[in-house]
DNA sequence: ATGGCTACGATCCGTAGA
């Protein structure tokens, strides 16, 4: 089973895109955020024409997050349960007897910003989160837009970015505290090209000059890390006009036993 | 030179992303 993760950047302006790549990629589960669209304009008509059902917290705007799959995502849960936040940025359903976190983390603006804050709080809640469903959930999946580069291999200009948000060290320290919970990192299970990146600013030619970030991320519990086979970043879709500035990335499972 | 795109919702620029 391929599950994957994107943030499409407007589910409206990257819709073509996007049913042209479930059709090309075939993912049996896909986490999305950045819908900037409220759950009433969703096009689940056109994703279900194309073989996904999907469960969608929207927000108009800003964040938005939402899971596909070939049949319902069931028992989905939005937010982070008891942390506040008006903002749509997780969600939660079980899809093939796997539970998926869909999330879209704070950017963080800038270090010491009332952003910058508001991320490592809301990074506490989402350890929190997490490691409760573990524990009702061996077969947990996280997959989403964490805005973290976990190391300065996942970045093109570490001496550029040092102390900057997404690589600061308690951005570092919070993404290394979800791993602690007993997640691991797909992509790093295997054998990477150097440089392999998630996101490319749309600026100053950031694809074109691989000036890139790997922040996109799917990470597995141990029982799932166990049936992963691959984890691989598809740059295609950023090749392609008017494209998102995330590329999707995929984690390929064995069917469970 | 600290900018440079892109999307959005409201205009004819501001906010936000990363």
């Amino acid at each position: 089973m391929k599950l994957a993760t994107w943030n499409v950047n407007s589910i409206k302006v990257r819709l073509p895109q996007l049913l042209d790549w479930l059709a090309t990629a075939q993912p049996d589960a896909l986490c999305l955020q950045e819908l900037k669209c409220e759950e009433p304009k969703f096009p689940r008509a056109e994703l279900e024409a194309a073989g996904y059902l999907s469960a969608v917290s929207g927000q108009k705007t800003y964040n938005g997050v939402a899971i596909l799959a070939r049949s319902t995502p069931a028992d989905a849960v939005a937010g982070i349960p008891g942390f506040a936040d008006e903002q749509k940025r997780v969600l939660t359903a079980t899809v093939d007897g796997m539970r998926v976190v869909c999330v879209y983390c704070p950017n963080g603006q800038a270090v010491g910003s009332d952003k910058y804050e508001y991320k490592l709080r809301w990074f506490a809640a989402l350890r929190e989160y997490l490691a409760a469903e573990l524990q009702r959930h061996p077969r947990l999946a996280v997959a989403g837009d964490f805005n973290v580069a976990p190391e300065d291999r996942d970045v093109h200009d570490p001496k550029a970015w040092e102390g900057q948000v997404h690589v600061s060290e308690p951005e570092r320290a919070a993404w290394r505290a979800l791993v602690a919970l007993g997640l691991k990192d797909s992509f790093r299970l295997f054998e990477q090209p150097e440089k392999t990146f998630s996101w490319w600013d749309y600026r100053m030619m950031g694809f074109r000059r691989n000036a890139g970030l790997r922040i996109d991320h799917v990470l597995l519990s141990d029982s799932l890390a166990q049936a992963c086979m691959a984890s691989t970043i598809d740059k295609a879709p950023r090749k392609l006009e008017r494209p998102s500035d995330h590329a999707p990335v995929l984690a390929e499972l064995t069917p469970p036993h």
